[in-house]
DNA sequence: GTAGTTGCAAAGTGTTTGCAGGCAG
DNA sequence: CTGCCTGCAAACACTTTGCAACTAC
């Protein structure tokens, strides 16, 4: 009875664990902003989460945001999409998946893994280790559109 | 007889005429820069085209190198690809392929449309239009690697 | 107490923009 | 001649950095 603890009870709690766990000194700012994230699976720039942070009363620098989810994406517990030139978002899902990315809205979905089926992987370039498969769906708001 | 050429004798005459074929009017920068990119399939950042124009007698400048560079990729000339969160690549070979990115290099490698089978494609979120699939593998070159 | 973290502001990058002068047709 | 291009420099948006003050343990 002791090992087992209802989920979402104190939620901070939890998050320093998950933070010790990997290594990460679960600071003020730290649980802050993973608290955020983990809330539930979601896509947020640095911005957003700047944002976030500061309307809960806490707030953190810039500064902290960038090295958190720096320290946050190189320890496995977020990932880092690419896909805007302009920003960088950060995915709370890390289990394998892939995504929609709306040209129009900036707007960021997920794709189920197995709803995407990649075969014939390709062989590395010589003395190359795979990090990850990055898959985007470029996709449009279906207005008639000008191309210019 | 007349209507043979051989192809590389005036490329830019060849140049100006798939320019204006997709309604670009062929100024002496823009031959310029198609003539770069076209000249092999490769991967180049906006600065390493500006360089390379540079270095060939003719100038043109930073604007003129974006705008063209946007103004081909809408016109379906060259592809953007975007891996790196730091710049954009353009693609010369506009025909279906995938990439390979290299973490630690910065490096761009082609990957045959056929060594990629995509199976199962997702349904599009309501009222979207696919434009393109990007798929990217991101590899580091496989020296230890310490993680922090 | 001490290593590690944070905040601020300044610097850095790639990219975009405004506008005067220049070139293509 | 006229509208579209080009170049310059300033403006931009995001991200990184340097360094002094602060916090976790």
């Amino acid at each position: 009875m002791q090992s087992q603890k209802k989920s979402a009870i104190q939620p901070e709690r939890d998050i320093g664990k998950q933070l010790r766990a990997v290594g990460i000194t679960p600071t003020q700012q730290r649980v802050q902003i993973a608290e955020i994230l983990f809330a539930r699976p979601q896509h947020l720039s640095a911005d957003q989460i700047l944002a976030s942070v500061n309307s809960l009363g806490t707030t953190a620098s810039k500064a902290t945001i960038y090295n958190t989810l720096g320290l946050f994406a190189r320890r496995g517990l977020i990932r880092e999409v690419i896909v805007d030139p302009v920003k960088v978002f950060y995915d709370s899902n890390t289990s394998t998946h892939h995504h929609f990315f709306n040209l129009d809205s900036g707007e960021l979905t997920d794709i189920d893994a197995d709803k995407v089926v990649v075969t014939n992987l390709p062989e590395l370039p010589g003395d190359t280790q795979l990090e990850g498969i990055d898959i985007i769906f470029r996709v449009r708001s279906s207005h008639p559109h000008e191309e210019n």
